[in-house]
DNA sequence: TAAATTACTTTCAAAATAGAAGTAAAAATG
DNA sequence: CATTTTTACTTCTATTTTGAAAGTAATTTA
């Protein structure tokens, strides 16, 4: 857990911290598929090792992209929530989605679409976040 | 050079081919500094290894993001230009900026301000893609 | 009370990365 | 024209990261 940078570039920063092929996955799990818990990240058809997952988990809280809570009903499970740091991801996530749906197709057929993303994108977005919020204040309610 | 792929997620598929620490900073390289020859890219502040800039270059023209050609003048020289779909990438290249703009200068710093980008994002995407364009049928004309 | 679940950690092999050095062809220099 | 320099790599080795599988401890469910 190494905070090192490589130099003053804000692309280069974040993709010292964020340039791999889990960490904006589970930003997507979380933010679109609504997913909360080790279990339920580790449960994507991606298939995250445990090891991996737990590494990434910690690096994603210890930048507070993410928080890590108990529920008072519950001692076992731990719930990871996305921060504004994290929820302000979004447009990122909605870029890649469709940048791949447009161009990744030809590699990989049978991606699923997202076709009204293109249509309203920003709208979209504001969506995507203020229902993630309503979930958050839901949960920690 | 595998051709896999995790999941039928068009951000997973995308993470499958850019998901690393270097592929997007070539990118911004090439569509806003304009840099376009091996040297060029090796001389980032960044400090890219020769042997991952090779294998990096080599799998982004595989992937159709890069052309590699010989100008009719000098035999030595590639040239790396973007195509279409690797220009395409502005918006995700402005979003991560931004994002690493609002939220990496507490652990970086002295990391480059980026204002204008928040006022007028559309516009500078479209200014950026342009300006590439046409730098690209200058060198190729 | 026993079995199952959750959230990890540990282990080890395989793959990717980093840094340094080396090479071949072309271009620039004297 | 011969030599040096430049460009674009490749190769090598050490270190780090990843992936897959198995193990563990606390908690919850049956």
């Amino acid at each position: 857990m190494k905070k090192e940078f490589r130099s003053l570039c804000p692309i280069a920063s974040t993709l010292d911290i964020l340039g791999d092929k889990w960490s904006l996955v589970l930003i997507r799990d979380m933010l679109v598929r609504k997913k909360k818990t080790f279990k339920a990240f580790s449960a994507s058809e991606e298939g995250i090792a445990t090891g991996i997952l737990a590494s990434r988990l910690k690096l994603l809280e210890s930048f507070g992209l993410i928080t890590k809570r108990k529920l008072p009903d519950n001692k076992k499970e731990n719930i990871y929530l996305l921060t504004e740091k994290g929820i302000d991801l979004a447009p990122v996530i909605v870029e890649v989605t469709l940048w791949g749906d447009k161009y990744m197709r030809v590699y990989n057929p049978k991606l699923k679409a997202y076709e009204n993303l293109k249509t309203d994108k920003a709208s979209i977005i504001n969506t995507l976040q203020e229902n993630y919020r309503q979930m958050v204040a839901s949960v920690i309610a």
